[in-house]
DNA sequence: GTAAATAATTTTACATTGTTAAGTTATTTC
DNA sequence: GAAATAACTTAACAATGTAAAATTATTTAC
């Protein structure tokens, strides 16, 4: 019988309803307007439910924090089949982490404890900046210059850096609106880490 | 009669006591532990009482992040009558930057909205970055390579992001052990932009 | 088809938060 | 020392995260 089935079905999809109403609560009036009680009246559940599915906010934001994480790592690498050169790869995949805070902000905030969203979990920066060999921009930086392990390092943080630094600066100190105008200037700012690497 | 001044003097203090204490557990606990409560337990008077002094926990904020930012400029400014080649301004400053992001990480967070810290005013900002000639920053960049106003104000733009979303990058994703690790490389950085000025 | 068992959900409750209004105590003025 | 004022506290409200208890709905067993 599919008994079983229909209710895992259920819950998967009240899961994602949960997540889904926090990013739209946040995007619509900002992190700190999100509270258990108002997403459980969206979704049409009183708050407890909400503990059945997430074992606190806490947890809740890291999900949402690590589903952000994915993403962008899902895109490098589809992007990674796309492009050959290693810079081209750069500049393409720079573009996409602009393009991601832009339309998902509320999701780049969790992502990096900014505007209000605070995710106590560290988990997913010892995952990201664990500087390792075989990730996608790590290998591309020693494509582009072949040098030692701790050089190559050295480099992929400060590519982090420049990347998500322009983007934090940007959307914490700029308003919306203003935000086109800067998108130039830090794809110039990448191209010229790029063309420096050489 | 001095009764006024006396008067005067106390509530300074207290206003000094407030400001401090907020600083004190948000570098202990992180300012999500921050509690207009707790303040008040601290400087031993009644949570009304800082009411009296701040219209709300927004304000008490934005006057940290205010004081972060004029710390900052007055170091900058202290530093123009130091260093006379605009180089070595930016270089000197940046370290001040960084120096200042570590000692001080509570205000730093206060300044960005990063790590559970969130007032909402944007005020700070719109002075910080509104790309004025005459900003020692702006004016160095200037020295370094004339340039029509516009240009000068892009680079400007990419100096703020550079630094401060280096910090921010750091301050959010490392654990507090392993920052100093990151000063060379984040120095190293600055030197590269300023060398790619010319 | 109904009783027992279990799953799903809600109600109630508690401690903590920012903030306001009302009340009280201390200080100053005359 | 009484009246006026300043300083401060207590009490209260609504909102928050979260846990325990109570209730309702669904499934299972016969």
């Amino acid at each position: 019988m599919g008994i079983v089935e229909r209710r895992e079905r259920l819950r998967k999809q009240v899961r994602t309803d949960i997540l889904k109403t926090a990013r739209d609560i946040a995007r619509e009036e900002g992190w700190q307007a999100v509270s258990i009680r108002k997403i459980a009246e969206v979704i049409e559940y009183s708050p407890p439910i909400l503990y059945e599915y997430f074992d606190n906010k806490d947890k809740l934001l890291e999900t949402i924090r690590n589903e952000g994480f994915s993403h962008l790592h899902n895109e490098l690498t589809r992007l990674k089949t796309l492009y050959r050169s290693p810079e081209k790869l750069l500049l393409e995949f720079a573009q996409v982490q602009w393009k991601f805070a832009i339309e998902q902000p509320e999701v780049f905030q969790v992502m990096f404890n900014i505007e209000g969203a605070m995710c106590q979990s560290r988990q997913a920066f010892q995952v990201e900046f664990a500087m390792l060999n075989n990730h996608p921009i790590w290998d591309a930086l020693a494509h582009i210059r072949p040098r030692s392990a701790d050089a190559i390092s050295k480099t992929f943080y400060e590519w982090w850096c420049l990347t998500y630094g322009f983007l934090m600066v940007s959307l914490i100190t700029q308003p919306k609106t203003s935000l086109v105008t800067f998108e130039p200037i830090f794809m110039e700012s990448v191209r010229r880490f790029v063309r420096g690497l050489v």
